[in-house]
This record gives C-alpha cells, structure tokens and sequence, in this order.
RNA sequence: GCGGGCGUAACUCAGUUGGUAGAGUGCAACCUUGCCAAGGUUGAUGUCGAGGGUUCGAAUCCCUUCGCCCGCUCCA
C-alpha cells in the first residue's frame, strides 16, 4: 500500500526542522538515543497540546452523547487476558534461518522432503562481489525438481541479501550435500522450506513488575492501547453517568509496543499517544424490535444526524464522516487523506468491518486512525472473564417488546437465526440472544475510531511544511521556508514585533499588545534583528499572523493611524492596517 | 532480526597518506537600521555518537556497542 521514494529529502528536512526548532528531539539523546522513543521541544509540545484539544473539544465537548475517560496506563493482567493481547503478543514464533521471515511456532505444518545443505554462497559478477559463508540448510519438497530447487533457493538468498547480491542467477551455490529425509518435519518454513530456529517467546506488549520482588507472579504490562480501559471501565461509567445508548467513551493517553522496527521518525513509535473513542450501540436486532426495520446504508446516505434506525453499518459510515470532517477542521483536506477498507479476509473474525484513515506522507501513504465495527466482541470477552454482568438495560427495548406477541417473537428468533453472521452460531445461542433482548438486554456493540496523536502530529507538520520560492522587488529569488498550519493548531498564534527596539514607546505599545493578547492564546513577543527577519523566523515556525507596532502606531505623522497596528498574514505575506481594538475578536475567529 | 548507508558546532556539511578541527547558515551583544532572511563590528559553542584497542600521536586504522536512514521481515 505504502509508496517509498528512494530518496526523500522532504522527509529529511522535516526531520531536520524539528530538531532545529525545537518540535521534536530524539529521546535520551545526550546518552545516544534509544529507538522508538521521541520526545516534544517546545513548540512541539504546544501542537500537540492544541491538537490533543481539538480532538477533545469535537469528540466529548461540542457533543452531548460522549463522555471523557482517563485511565491508567498499567492495568490488571486480566484485562489483556480477556482482550487477547498475551495470547496474540506472546506467541512461540520461529524464525526461518534463510529469509528471517518469522512465524507461528503452532502453525507449522509437518513438511516431508530431502534436506538439502550448502555451505555458503557467492555472487562474483555482483558489484563489489558477495559472499555468503554461513551454510543453508533448506528442504527439498516432494516432487520438486532439483534445478527448480536450485533457482528457488538461489531467489530467495537473493532477495534476503538485498541489492549487494545483485541478480539470482548470478548467485552460486557451494557444497550441494542431501544429509537427509524426512517424512513430516515440522523444523522448515512452510512457505520458503529454509531450517528455522528453536521457538522464541515474542512479545509486542512491555512487561514490568507490580511491587519490590519483580518475580513472575508480579508481571504487568503497560497497555499495547486505550481502548481496553474503556470496556473494563464500561460499567462504571453507565453507573454514574446517566448516559443512554447510542453513547461514547472517549480516551487520550498513552500506549506501548515493543515494535520490531520503529520507523520513519515518530511514524512507529514504542511509546505513542492514542485518542480513541469507543461508541455504544444497540444490536441491530435490538433496532429491529424497536423500529421494526434497520435503516440501509448506500452511497450518498445523509450522514449529518444519527437517527434512531440506523444499525452497526450506518454508525460506522457516520463516524467515518465525522472523523473526516474533524480532519478538515484542522487543515488535513479530502486531496492530503486516503481510505483504505479491509478486505473480508483481514478482518479479525470478530470485526464487522474496519476502515482506515490515512494520510499521504512523504515516506508513503500511512495510517492515520482506524475505525472499527467491533461487534459485541469487547464487552463480551471482559463479561466472561471477569464474571461481571456488562449488559446494558435498554428501556426502549424492553418496552417495545412488551408490545409484541409470543408468536412474533418467536418469528424473530427464526429471522434472526436466518440472518446470522456466523454459520456456525446455533439456534440455541441465538435463542437466548433474543430472550434476553426480550427483556430489554443485550452487550452494547461498538464503533471504534482510534486515531494516533502523534501520527497526526507527524501529518499535520509534513502537510504544513513548504519550500517556497519568493522574489522581492528588487527580483531576488530566495527560499522561504515555512509551515502551514490551521491556525487552530499552530503552536504560536501571532508574533508581535515592534518595528525597532530602540525607539521605548515602540517597544511599550508592543508590549501592552502582548498584555491584553497573552491570557487568550500563545504569543510571541520579538524586537531583534530586522523586521523581515522576525517574520521570516515565524514563518518557520508557523506561526499564523503577525503584528507591527510602528510610528504610525503612536500616531506621529498620521493622526487617524493612531492606535492601528500592521497586521500580517503567514501564507499570503499580505499586510492590512488594524485597530488594535480588533485584534483579539479577530484572531479569536481564527483560532477557535 | 538480516543486508546496505550514515554519525564531526543548534542545522547542513568539509576535513588529504594518522600530526592535535573548519566553512556556511543560525545564535548572542552592540552600532546602523522606517515592513519581508539588509549592512557592519564583536563573540560563544565540539570529550569528532559511546567504549575499548593499535600507535610517540587517532575524527582518520581495528574491534565492540548505541542511534538514525533505506530495503527485506514483522506489524493482535
């Protein structure tokens, strides 16, 4: 999916950027570093501060149907237990000693064929030549012929190479020995045949300890992501809440991987931010008895309100809209973003269905946020494990239900086994399933945008990062370097300069401006070097608008200039004349 | 994890066969300076990623290690 260029200087000067400004350094660097860890200087600190806000203000504030969370980041084992996570980070997994490429340790299938030994390999036509001295052990199948064989193996020590081995057929093999067959040997990769190595445990999630002994007993993990407070919490917060479903539960904090390669500056990061919104719906089922249908979705549906009959596919439309239309509002367009919708086949089997956001960076096209319909499946784990009712009493459906005869419910149930999702669900599963909707119960199902704050960081500075050719009057050409952010995102929203820094009446009115502007939002006050400099160090930083104090300020020469200032816009480099007394409402249009 | 490239000032980079480290930009101060990186003067900053070795002497050669980038791999 991704697109690379091979040589992306954009993305280095955005690295470069970064550092030089102050948004983001390399963590423990003074140490040397230590990768896939990033922390924020200043100013980035500031974006991802006003970005952390925005998310909070559409997704909790500006609503009246979600509500905040902010839970720890170590948890009870449990939790993971129940959400899969120690099962699925924690697997044997094998490594094929030919290509590296790793898998399941339990997914082997037994293989027979004749073992095959080289002792090294060489590739005296590629540039420089190449060497190979460790031997290769792969299995040959049965029925595979021995040059096909050959050619195969010769591919793959090519491909695991990379360029210095220059082309397959250049590439000889030393030492063709059989040392043996085997009938039904697990110990070959199933799909390149190459020997693979003992088990090793394999854990993306980060372990510590709870207390003093740090033995076994007492492992901990820090959370591989948010949304798993969100569910264990459920309870909780319908409790004390008040809230009805349809509702949300919404999360920032942040999450761990111990990812194997982090990459592509804070793109894949161990240590990351995520904003995550689970949304609470009913079953479609429960929709069916309370409205009598469910509202279909198809292209063009009016997505602006939720309505009382949408299902799982609406509400996964809806929220997919409504993400997008948050992204718009902070300066990421339709034209900087791309979609990308699961196949059937990549779905988790408990996902109904799964798109991402993502957006078009410089290193290649890369998610941005995922949204999920989830089913039941969340709730579902964390109520059989824990053994705690996490089903939600839904008073609508219990009254709707009420009203309806013994036959018609028993006609649902037939209907509702017709529509199952799972062949293998049984008519008895079904059957209680709608008993208990009978009685105006059911686990909640779940719509889960979660989006990656530092990933969006990432955007939001690759999107507003631009070389700009600019020629004065004179017709000199130079480069301007310059970010463009939404000013509701940048991290400084206006710099006031006055014009000279030896003139005190200047440097006093610049500094009253600073005054009255600086409970309201981040302002930068600046008096050295030449005013074109001044705005061209803001520019850099992106930093929206600036504002001069000069003589006309004070009203030396023009009377009915007096009290106006020069206001200066980052993009266009336009400047108007301004009261002072509009400024504040002004930039506050511009950043709220 | 594998292969390749790289690591020298805040940034971009130069540094000869091993002889004790530089440029441009930026930064700071002052002077000049009336709206888009202006001019002048002065100034500060490096354990040459880290550790070890060879050597009279290492940024330079060797080993180890850490980090960054690219490709492969991995990515519930």
């Amino acid at each position: 999916m991704s697109t690379t260029p091979a040589h992306d200087s954009r993305m280095e000067k955005i690295v470069s950027l970064c550092k030089r400004r102050g948004f983001i350094f390399q963590s423990s660097e003074i140490y040397g570093g230590i990768g896939g860890f990033w922390d924020y200087g200043p100013l980035g600190a500031e974006l991802k501060r006003n970005l952390r806000d925005t998310w909070w203000r559409a997704m909790t504030r500006d609503r009246d149907d979600i509500v905040g969370l902010d839970a720890t980041i170590i948890m009870h084992p449990s939790v993971w237990k129940a959400s899969g996570h120690v099962d699925t980070f924690a697997d044997m997994m094998r490594e094929c000693t030919l290509t590296n490429k790793r898998v399941r340790a339990d997914h082997v299938e037994p293989q027979g064929g004749s073992i095959m030994r080289f002792t090294g390999a060489k590739a005296p036509n590629a540039t420089g030549g190449w060497q190979l001295d460790r031997p290769i052990t792969v299995l040959m199948k049965q029925g595979e012929h021995i040059e096909s064989f050959r050619k195969r193996v010769r591919v793959l020590v090519a491909q695991n190479a990379g360029a210095a081995a220059g082309k397959p057929e250049e590439i000889e093999l030393h030492g063709e020995e059989r040392t043996g067959v085997v009938e039904a040997s697990v110990d070959f990769h199933p799909e390149t045949g190459g020997l693979l190595n003992d088990a090793r445990p394999f854990n993306l999630m980060l372990k510590t300890f709870i207390g003093p002994t740090a033995t076994e007993d007492d492992v901990a993990y820090l959370r591989p992501e948010t949304a798993q407070a969100i569910f264990a919490q459920f309870k909780n917060v319908c409790d004390s809440s008040r809230v009805k479903i349809p509702f949300g539960i919404g999360q920032i904090g942040k999450a761990f991987r111990n990812e194997v390669t982090p990459k592509n500056f804070t793109f894949r990061s161990r240590e990351f931010e995520q904003m995550e919104l689970e949304f609470f719906i009913r079953p479609d089922e429960a929709v069916r008895l309370i409205h009598g249908s469910v509202a279909a979705w198809n292209e063009g549906a009016d997505l602006s309100q939720p309505k009382p009959d949408w299902g799982w596919e609406l509400w996964h439309r809806y929220w997919l809209s409504q993400r997008t239309a948050y992204y718009a509002s902070i300066g990421l367009g339709a034209e900087d973003l791309a979609y990308a919708w699961q196949t059937k086949e990549d779905l988790a089997h408990y996902a109904r269905a799964c798109v991402d956001i993502l957006y078009k960076f410089p290193f290649g096209t890369d998610e941005l946020e995922g949204i999920a319909a989830r089913g039941s499946f969340d709730l579902t784990q964390h109520q059989t494990h824990s053994g705690k009712q996490l089903e939600y009493f839904d008073e609508e459906l219990k009254t709707a239900c009420d009203a309806i005869t013994a036959e018609q419910k028993e006609a649902f149930i037939e209907q509702s086994h017709a529509r199952r999702l799972h062949p293998e669900t049984t008519k008895e599963e079904i059957t209680a399933f709608c008993e208990k909707l009978f009685k105006g119960l059911y686990v909640p199902h779940v719509i889960e945008p979660s989006a990656g704050l530092d990933r969006l960081a990432l955007a939001i500075l690759a999107n507003a990062f631009e070389e700009e050719e600019v020629t004065d009057e004179k017709g000199k050409t130079e480069t301007r370097t310059v970010l463009h952010f939404h000013p509701r995102v940048a991290p400084v929203k206006v710099g006031i300069f006055p014009l000279l820094k030896n003139k005190p009446e200047l440097v006093a009115k610049a500094r009253e401006i600073v005054a009255m502007l600086r409970p309201h939002m981040n302002v930068f006050y600046d008096e050295t070097g030449a005013i074109g400099r001044r705005y061209r160090r803001q520019d850099e930083v992106g930093t929206p608008y600036g504002i001069t104090v000069d003589f006309d300020t004070l009203g030396e020469e023009k009377p009915e200039l007096k009290g106006t200032v020069t206001l200066r816009e980052r993009d266009s480099m336009q400047q108007t004349r301004v009261p002072i007394a509009e400024i504040l409402p002004f930039l506050l249009g511009k950043i709220l």
